[in-house]
DNA sequence: ACCTGAACACCGTTCAAGT
DNA sequence: ACCTGAACACCGTTCAAGT
C-alpha cells in the first residue's frame, strides 16, 4: 500500500506534462523525486512499467466512481469518450500509449464492461457485443491520439501543403472539396457528430438480431 | 534523384522489420549501410526525418497506381483499408507511426482523395465529407494500429487478466458475455465485418442531406 | 528494506577536418 | 559533394556495496 510509488508515478506525470513524454527518463524522474536512478527500480522494475504505472493513473483518473444508473446508454457511451478525449487533451503524449497496451488493468477493465453493458442495454445480439466494443473503442481512442499527434491539423504545418505537391487534376476530390477545405475544424462539434453516427450504427446493429 | 537515400530509408525498414523500430538507430543504420554514423546526416536531415522518410515509403507501396475506375465506391474503401491494415500487418512497428504525422505527403495527399471521391460518390453532402473522412481514416488506422500492437489480444498474455482481478458483481457486462469473450477472434473477418458498418454508416449520411 | 557509486553498453548530434 | 574522428551530453540497466 506504499503510497511511494504512486508519488514516482505522478512526479513522472508532471515531467510528461511540462516538458513532454521524451523528457521522462529515469534519470531525469530520480533527480525529481530526489533520489539516485537506481532507487527508482525499487518501486518500478522496468521502464515500460513505468509507462504502464503512468497510463495506468490515468485512467484511474478517467472512470466514472460509480457508473451512473439514471443515464441511457447512449449518455454513458457519451460520457466515456468526451472523458477518455477529455485525459488526451490534457496529457497529449499518453494518447499513442493507450494504443499500445491491452486492456489487461483492472480500471480499463472496467472501462471495457462500461461500453459492454451500454450495448447490451441498446439491444445489440450479445454474439456482436465484442466486436462491437472493439469498433467503439477503436474509434474513441484513434480520434483522441489524431487530434493529440495533430493528424488533424496538418494546415498549422503548412497551410498551402495539402495541395500544391500534385497537380490538381490528379485530386479531384481534393479539387471539388475546396470551399470546404481551408475552413477551421471545430472537433468538439466533430467529435460530437462522430459519437451520433457510432450510436446510429450500433441502433442498427441492435435492431438486426 | 540520388537513389542513395532511398537506399538508406530501404535498410532502415529491414532493420525495423527484422529488429524493431527501437532497433533503428543512426549508428546501427550507418553499420547496416556500411558508412560512418554522421555520412547519414547528408542525406537526412534528423532522426525523425528519417522516421517521416519510412513511412513515405511504406505509403507509396500501399497505394494503387491508379485508382480503378471499374470499382464500386464501397470496393474502393474496402480495397484502400484492407491494404493499409496489410501494411501494418507485415510492418507492425509503422502503425502507431500513422497516427503521428498528418497527411502531408503526396502520397498521403493521394490516400485522402481516394476517400473523398468515394464519399462524393456515395452521395455525402460535400460539407460532410471532410468530417466522414477522418472518422474512416481514424477507424481503419486505430484497427491497424490495435491489431499491431496487440491491444486486440490480451488473452495472449494472460488469459485470465480480464477477470479475476476485479470481483465480478462489479463487471456484469463480462459475466452476461462470458460465453463469448474466451472465443478466438478472427480479425480479418472482424474488419470485413466493421468495413461493412462503416460503409452502412456513410449511406445513412448519404440518405440525409 | 531501501538506497548509493561506479561502470557498461548504448544513444543523437555538433564541429572541425579530411578528400 | 561526400565522408570521417573525436567529442559532448545524454540514455537504461547491472552489480557489488553500503545502512
Amino acid at each position: 500500500m506504499s503510497g511511494r510509488r504512486e508519488e514516482i508515478l505522478d512526479a513522472a506525470l508532471d515531467i510528461a506534462d511540462e516538458h513532454g513524454l521524451e523528457a521522462v527518463s529515469m534519470r531525469a524522474l530520480a533527480d525529481r523525486v530526489g533520489v539516485t536512478p537506481m532507487a527508482l527500480y525499487r518501486h518500478v522494475k522496468d521502464k515500460s512499467a513505468l509507462l504502464d504505472g503512468m497510463i495506468g493513473r490515468l485512467l484511474t483518473a478517467l472512470l466514472p466512481a460509480r457508473t451512473p444508473e439514471d443515464q441511457t446508454w447512449e449518455e454513458r457511451l457519451g460520457a466515456l469518450g468526451h472523458a477518455c478525449r477529455e485525459v488526451t487533451r490534457r496529457h497529449p503524449w499518453a494518447a499513442h500509449l493507450l494504443f499500445s497496451r491491452p486492456a489487461v488493468t483492472p480500471d480499463a477493465v472496467r472501462a471495457v464492461d462500461i461500453v459492454y453493458t451500454a450495448l447490451i442495454d441498446a439491444g445489440v445480439p450479445e454474439s456482436q457485443v465484442p466486436r462491437l466494443e472493439r469498433l467503439v473503442s477503436t474509434f474513441v481512442i484513434g480520434f483522441a491520439a489524431s487530434e493529440a499527434s495533430g493528424r488533424f491539423s496538418p494546415g498549422t504545418l503548412d497551410p498551402r501543403s495539402r495541395r500544391g505537391q500534385l497537380p490538381d487534376e490528379e485530386l479531384p476530390g481534393h479539387r471539388r472539396l475546396a470551399p470546404y477545405l481551408d475552413l477551421p475544424v471545430d472537433l468538439t462539434a466533430e467529435f460530437e457528430a462522430d459519437l451520433e453516427d457510432i450510436r446510429a450504427l450500433i441502433r442498427a446493429a441492435a435492431g438486426r438480431p
